[in-house]
DNA sequence: GGACAAAACTGATCGCTGTCCATTTATAGT
DNA sequence: ACTATAAATGGACAGCGATCAGTTTTGTCC
């Protein structure tokens, strides 16, 4: 066959995103090959090479899709809230929800290392800035005197303990270090360790 | 060739384990392959499968050594240390330290997902376990009231967090949240957080 | 409408991978 | 010396990412 025309780049470009998301969520990291996506969509091996660099620069564009799924659903989940404090709460349990609840997508985007030379990447890294950006905009509502270098500082270190717990929570080996492997306490546990109270727990924290 | 027997069973999986780490090391999982371990101890890789019943077996025995590393290496700097807060302090960065230090080995460990029919892998869970028992047994020597299941609460929550802004650090992403990308701040921040007092930054916790 | 150039797409090919197993070789026992 | 057995080989297989010369379709100009 020779030029068909019926999608163009960019359509085709969406199309094999699209393919390649429903096979790793599918059947894994290790089962999306190029010749799947390539065949899902109704293309040859080489005409997706027309679309994208090679194999990471897919996954790369695929990544900016799941950075953005997670930014939308936190987003979406603390709008309703006005507490500051509950809307901690809920981004940190819908962060794991997420992860645990589409465990392949969040770890394409948190766990695979994409080479040195595809670096140049601003657009998926500034995608995860948002997030930690909608942590410390809310941290700021909580606590206003902070200074803006103090907290950065608070909440980076926040959501970093919460992507801890997240990346336990989705490997399955929360329960190494603990009996309960219910993702919740844990999230209890690191908001009281750091925003205190409004849990029985988190006194114990205050009289330590 | 045939029978040789210059090496034991025994003999041959140390060496392959060995080749296999040296080669994780200087270059990368992506070029970690059967064949290239066969090579670097002189046998063909259909003698590999006599040692390991696949690639991800030769892996897992990897991993438990690492495992190993970290565990020890932890060991040996809490150990001159009286004060567990110190100690706590300590492991922390010796974590993140190992994980920086040893990028690829770590995270063979904590991001390679093994295949599921390989899960009856008891000895590799027990070896992080034993790196939570530490931290456990550090965290009972500085809060001697907490109750049992309240101390594995706080200490896996507190190691999981450490080993978030670890994951970050080891990819590169801290600086995601935050301008500076030294770990240390970000530790002594998670132990305020947790443990309270003894920096400036942590009076502003207790305020808050 | 016919010729021509450019764009679109194919499909064969390369070197590599993990895995398997029939075959060959060296050893130990008699 | 002969045999049984353990040890190790090496070639085969299917699938992978990546490349690119070649084929086919399209749009354009006369």
């Amino acid at each position: 066959m020779g030029r068909r025309n019926l999608h163009t780049r960019e359509q085709q470009r969406d199309m094999a995103i699209a393919a390649a998301e429903l096979i790793l969520v599918r059947e894994g990291i290790d089962e999306l090959s190029m010749r799947k996506v390539a065949q899902a969509i109704g293309y040859t091996v080489g005409n997706l090479y027309l679309l994208f660099q090679n194999q990471d620069d897919l996954l790369a564009a695929l990544n900016e899709r799941t950075a953005d799924a997670i930014y939308l659903s936190l987003r979406d989940r603390i709008e309703p809230l006005d507490d500051p404090r509950e809307r901690l709460g809920a981004m940190a349990r819908g962060y794991i929800e997420f992860a645990t609840g589409n465990p392949h997508r969040w770890r394409l985007l948190f766990e695979h290392q994409l080479p040195e030379e595809m670096k140049p990447r601003p657009s998926a890294d500034a995608r995860i800035r948002r997030l930690f950006e909608l942590v410390e905009a809310t941290l700021a509502m909580l606590e206003p005197r902070l200074k803006a270098e103090s907290l950065r500082l608070r909440a980076t270190t926040f959501w970093g303990g919460i992507h801890g717990i997240c990346s336990l929570a989705v490997s399955g080996k929360l329960s190494w270090g603990g009996r309960s492997s219910d993702y919740r306490l844990y999230c209890e546990e690191m908001i009281a360790a750091f925003f205190g109270a409004a849990s029985s727990r988190a006194k114990a924290v205050r009289r330590s």
